[in-house]
RNA sequence: GCUCCGGUAGUGUAGCCAGGUCAAUCAUUCCGGCCUUUCGAGCCGAAGACUCGGGUUCAAAUCCCGACCGGAGCACCA
């Protein structure tokens, strides 16, 4: 029976199946649901405040909580902050975390430090050694992977309940100096995959912690705290990158020694930004430390803080993650599709504006209107703005070199013109009429006031300078467009002001 | 070396678990046209992909095996 026979049996036999293999295909809008979602979810997102939030953790917060928004549930935000020296919190980006997660349209129900819940670990830790699921490891490191790599126990490993008590407890006391005494959770020494076997939870750390001092010195690994404090808050659904792919199969041990049930977990893949390459946070801090950017706002980085400052909204960043979904494949992605939703979004609402880079001026014989009224929208109805005018005003300097004498342009919203001469450059006026500009099929160029106000752009690719029309003035944090150049969010106003590109 | 995961247009993404209407979705990008007092926006159109090889099946992007490619973990980092 060949396909187009069968097809004919099913639909005799069985119509309302062709119906439903149809059906079934029809394209996904949105987030992958989730399995397990009776009576909502809780869910986590959980960064080492080491540095400001990126545009990867943007996708953590967005994802998570739109699942949150999906299902109904709690949004927690978890600082994952106990190791005061490798990455070592910095104090300030707790509260920028904060800040982030709520411009991203994100507020968390609950916020949470690690290292203020440290006496948590530590109760859970004591249970785990009387369950006789953790033990103190006294191996030097290397020694330790060694014996690990060969799937041999080392010597400490068969200690009594009451041994790993004692030890616990001078591990707490300070008996032990940093780098002596371990306490490692018991997996399977022989486990096929050596990333699982008998893993480390807490280690001795003296230096003292940004945010609760020298309170510990005996503080636990991520994957201790992770597993524990996930369980404390209830968190149903894990979303985490695969790197941590094997935490789970860590955790697990824990959470069987304890009688716990493991939440759901999905993994995402790493993410490349075309625009930035691969970026770190400490990387970043180092750059910044050594005065290469102007701080973590700095239009080239690729901060939460810093896109916002350009001008991209919060609703183009959640609209692009969550279609960019969860997947674990790696990917790269390019911030033009992040431009393009945030056009989408900022054309109707931002004003236009004339902003002339790299001026020339240009003398204009004729009558001249002293004054321009041009729209401030090209499509929506908002009203004008007047811009001042007269016998001379200021050109883009790449306009004015396509210009020779003869050559005639519109000067747009004021006037039609016709070269007599580019050095030093003077025109002749038409008209005013732009019947004329569209029956001449003139250019259109853009111009500014000789007296307009100084503007500076900062961009993720260059600075430009200029002299942009005044009403500028007036739009101080607001998305502008300046014609025929691009997006821009005014930054400040003053003698200068200086705006902030976003996208063309 | 040991363990695990993934590979759909330039870039992302849907479809894969439950094989058939998949000549494969959507977006972005690029190209062409229309429109427009911006090189912007909008509208219309076009291009462009199931990594490869076997197997199972009437039928494979989907299931199985292998290869290749890519990624991750094997820290007293997160």
């Amino acid at each position: 029976m060949g396909p187009e026979q069968w097809e004919a049996r099913l639909r005799e036999i069985a119509p309302e199946l062709i119906e439903e293999i149809s059906a079934r295909k029809e394209p996904a809008k949105g987030l992958q649901p989730l399995e397990g979602t009776e009576g909502g979810v809780v869910m986590r997102f959980a960064p080492n405040p080491n540095g400001p939030p990126t545009l990867g953790s943007a996708r953590g917060i967005i994802i998570n909580s739109e699942y949150v928004k999906m299902y109904g549930g709690k949004f927690i935000l978890r600082f994952d902050d106990t190791d005061p020296v490798n990455k070592r919190p910095m104090i300030e980006a707790y509260d920028w975390y904060i800040e982030d997660c709520r411009w991203l349209g994100a507020e968390p129900h609950e916020i949470v430090a690690a290292s203020q819940r440290v006496e948590k670990y530590y109760e859970v830790a004591e249970a785990l050694i009387r369950r006789g699921g953790a033990y103190v490891c006294l191996c030097e490191q290397a020694a330790f992977k060694s014996l690990k790599d060969a799937a041999m126990p080392c010597p400490h490993r068969d200690h009594t309940v009451d041994e790993n008590m004692e030890l616990w407890n001078k591990m707490l006391d300070g008996s032990f100096k940093e780098g002596e005494a371990v306490l490692r959770v018991k997996t399977d020494i022989k486990h096929k995959d050596p990333a699982i076997r008998d893993w480390a939870g807490f280690r001795i750390v003296t230096k003292s912690h940004p945010l609760v001092g020298d309170r510990y010195r005996v503080w636990p690994l991520l994957d201790f705290e992770s597993a524990v404090e996930d369980h404390l808050l209830g968190v149903t659904h894990i979303l985490r990158g695969k790197d941590l792919i094997d935490s789970e199969r860590r955790q697990r041990y824990l959470y069987d020694h304890m009688g716990w049930v493991y939440p759901r977990v999905l993994h995402w893949g790493r993410v490349k930004i075309f625009q930035f390459g691969a970026f770190s946070t400490s990387k970043l801090r180092k750059a910044i430390e050594a005065g290469e950017y102007s701080g973590w706002d700095d239009p080239r980085l690729p901060t939460v803080r810093a896109v916002r400052r350009r001008g991209i909204t919060a609703e183009a960043l959640r609209k692009f993650m969550i279609d960019l979904g969860v997947g674990e494949t790696d990917i790269s992605i390019s911030m033009d599709s992040i431009y393009a939703e945030n056009r989408r979004i900022v054309d109707p609402i931002a004003n236009r504006r004339f902003f002339v880079w790299d001026p020339v001026e240009i003398e204009i014989e004729g009558d001249v209107p002293e004054v321009a009224e041009a729209p401030l929208h090209p499509t929506i109805d908002r009203g004008t703005r007047k811009i001042r005018a007269g016998n001379r005003v200021l050109l883009c300097r790449e306009d004015v070199v396509e210009l020779k004498p003869g050559s005639m342009i519109r000067l747009k919203d004021l006037c039609n013109i016709e070269i007599k001469e580019v050095s030093p450059l003077r025109a002749e006026l038409i008209d005013l009429s732009p019947e004329t500009a569209k029956r001449l099929r003139l250019r259109i160029i853009h111009w500014a006031p000789v007296d307009g106000i100084p503007v500076r752009v900062l961009g993720p690719e260059r600075i430009d300078t200029g002299i942009g029309e005044h009403g500028i003035s007036d739009e101080l944090d607001r998305i502008v467009q300046f014609e025929r150049y691009g997006f821009v969010r005014i930054d400040s106003v003053g003698e200068e002001v200086v705006a902030y590109f976003a996208h063309r």
